[in-house]
DNA sequence: GCAAACTAGTGGCAAAGTGTCAATAGATAA
DNA sequence: TTATCTATTGACACTTTGCCACTAGTTTGC
């Protein structure tokens, strides 16, 4: 079945990079991590397929709003020196907002799924009657 | 509360241009219709705030791909003729795609959900023993 | 001890996505 | 006849995204 280029994915789901920001601050609400972990730990939790890069240019991104920090960590590491990033008082109410924001998003969700299987069943009962 | 410009969203939520495409596939599901009236219905969705060339570009779009066709209406407008789309066989099937895509989306975001809420009332289990 | 593999993070670019605004143009109301 | 509403299109700048190459420290195998 050919979908053509706008449903094909480029490199993973198209929602999931909306989902990245939101995740790593749910991560880091947990504890405090460096950017190599968090690669593994938001692939665990179901956002696949992301470039490394991503993540870091995200983590940057965060810190540049003050959601985060990062401090130099060269002891603990199996190789260079890597960064450990934690969660700021406003990340955490930045997370907040955001988990609201994904509460609406689920209403939505379920408001469009719930409108396609109640067509779906007028359908059905208007071909085998 | 300043979250900075990675937080503000312009024009409308950053989730719901991601809708755009199934919300449209969605309701000519039901009829076809024109532009205009879509751009109210994708509203009455709850997917406000969208510049109705925003609208028109995703159909073109999606006509490109074959998800939908459109055909000149000079009749029955109140204005100047306008395009009526109907949804294809393929664009059928795109949306039954897409409707599962939605499904797994909306697991994920239980799933998030549920692990904040979960470490969350951790957190006050520790603090109020 | 040195090459390969793994860990860890950075920088830059091309392409795709997005917001916004202006322009066109027919119909209708003032 | 001017203004307003209906309806669609085009173009532009700006942002986001995917991808790749690059640096560099550490560990492992030979």
């Amino acid at each position: 079945m050919r979908m053509g280029h706008g449903w094909q994915w480029r490199g993973c789901s198209r929602r999931a990079v909306r989902f990245l920001e939101p995740a790593l601050l749910l991560l880091l609400h947990h504890s405090p991590a460096h950017g190599y972990t968090l690669l593994e730990q938001v692939e665990a939790l179901g956002l696949e397929g992301f470039d490394p890069a991503v993540i870091y240019r995200a983590l940057r991104e965060m810190e540049s709003q003050g959601w985060i920090v990062s401090r130099w960590d060269r002891e603990q590491t199996q190789g260079p020196p890597r960064r450990v990033y934690q969660l700021t008082p406003l990340g955490d109410e930045v997370l907040r907002y955001w988990i609201q924001d994904l509460q609406e998003t689920r209403k939505l969700l379920d408001r469009f799924l719930q409108r396609y299987y109640e067509h779906i069943e007028q359908h059905h009962a208007q071909e085998d009657p």
